[in-house]
DNA sequence: CCACTGAATCGACATCCGTCGATGAATCGC
DNA sequence: GCGATTCATCGACGGATGTCGATTCAGTGG
């Protein structure tokens, strides 16, 4: 009430998002933010068959098989990506769908 | 050249991205990864007009004036949002396309 | 010129995060 | 059953990050 009564522009429209809202999103786009990550979406995603298995992740990087396996766990954790296990390898996957329900948290309102 | 050798899959389809590729969607993303980031941009792209001034998205929190300033400063070097000083009063609102853009890096190739 | 208001910057602090080495769990082949 | 391989988990460490109070800068109006 200190300073926004002297501004005295129009209303917010729409319901601009609540705090409870935000969160998931942030979570999401968290994940997202990080460049191994980012990298790991992609390789993810371009490969044709849509799985690949972690030892292809792993050899992508200049980093330890754990820490691979973390920003795994955290992509996974966001909803973003999902594992199955075939035998002695693990096989990574795009969730169908997840990264389109993402890149529309980005719609610009109003317009 | 230790484990992918074994694994035997076919090659990565596309360019999946490279490591300085991915050093810029991913600073967006990480920009939009904070609750409070996040709900400001949606504040600013919800309010009609496009203009938001800062003593509203201030007020909009229960966060400090200076700490509402760091992350408007951090969603402006991730280029998603610009600022003109009017007066007494600094107002800040979407780059246009900039969102589009992110929304756009989301895309799963190959489908 | 000076007080006042809005906003950015600075310095400090606690916490989170990315990375590693070491270890543990699951599976396969022999 | 045993060793080898793939991947996940654990513990630790250094650096990044979010937050605050205090200060500084910019612009307005007496």
């Amino acid at each position: 009430m200190i300073a926004s009564a002297d501004c005295a522009r129009p209303p917010l429209t729409g319901q601009p998002i609540s705090e409870a809202a935000a969160a998931g999103p942030a979570r999401v786009f968290k994940a997202l933010g990080d460049p191994v990550r980012f990298r790991l979406v992609s390789l993810i995603g371009a490969r044709q068959g849509g799985e690949v298995c972690v030892c292809d992740l792993t050899s992508a990087f200049d980093l330890t098989q754990p820490t691979i396996s973390h920003h795994l766990k955290i992509l996974r954790e966001s909803g973003l990506i999902e594992s199955e296990r075939r035998g002695t390898w693990v096989y990574y996957r795009l969730v169908p769908g997840a990264l389109d329900r993402a890149a529309a948290l980005l719609a610009v309102p109003r317009v």
